[in-house]
DNA sequence: ACATTATTTAGATATTTGTCTAAATATACA
DNA sequence: TGTATATTTAGACAAATATCTAAATAATGT
């Protein structure tokens, strides 16, 4: 789990809105682009960088690719942030 | 809240750092310095950054600023994370 | 094989961010 | 009041990041 590219990845607000339009299910790069000003280059920088962060996975299907919430990282962030707030009764187990 | 600070001030692993060893317990600026290889200048300003996420607490005594963690804003910043994640069972109430 | 559509990659540029040094502010104490 | 200590602020600079345009890659359909 790669700490800083989760964190660096929420940073951006478009990055985090991306994932909330991900909530609803999943969508091709264009569909995404759409509810973007943003040209779609600029866009695709930002899955990439969610990506490498192992927060959204990708799926070809004929010319579309398509992404999709990886919740499966959820846990770790959640952990992660625990683990910076916890005020040490931490440290069990 | 603000969520932009906030995640920016996650964003940097000195940032973090530094709330990892704020939850042993509060420390002057000094103190906390001593902790990094930054000039003081530089830690200051990482404590600003903190600071207008709300993430730390200042506390004047004597010639020394102490700094403590913010806990309050812990429950903030998981229901920020859930909200990112939770997959649409969200908007309960 | 060629043209079309969807997406990413490369390279350029402007903005933001992290760090530094030097100067400013604030408190303590003689 | 003056000096020492602790911290922040200001200004400069380099590195990282977000965005753009143009070119490259990949799949589809003719």
């Amino acid at each position: 789990m790669k700490q800083q590219a989760i964190f660096r990845a929420l940073a951006d607000p478009s990055r985090r809105r991306i994932l909330k339009l991900l909530q609803k299910g999943s969508m091709t790069a264009g569909e995404l682009a759409h509810a973007f000003d943003f040209t779609q280059a600029s866009l695709s920088h930002h899955f990439a960088v969610l990506k490498a962060a192992d927060l959204v996975c990708t799926q070809r299907r004929g010319q579309n690719i398509v992404y999709s919430l990886n919740s499966t990282v959820f846990e770790d962030i959640s952990r992660l942030v625990m683990n910076l707030f916890a005020v040490q009764e931490g440290r069990e187990k």
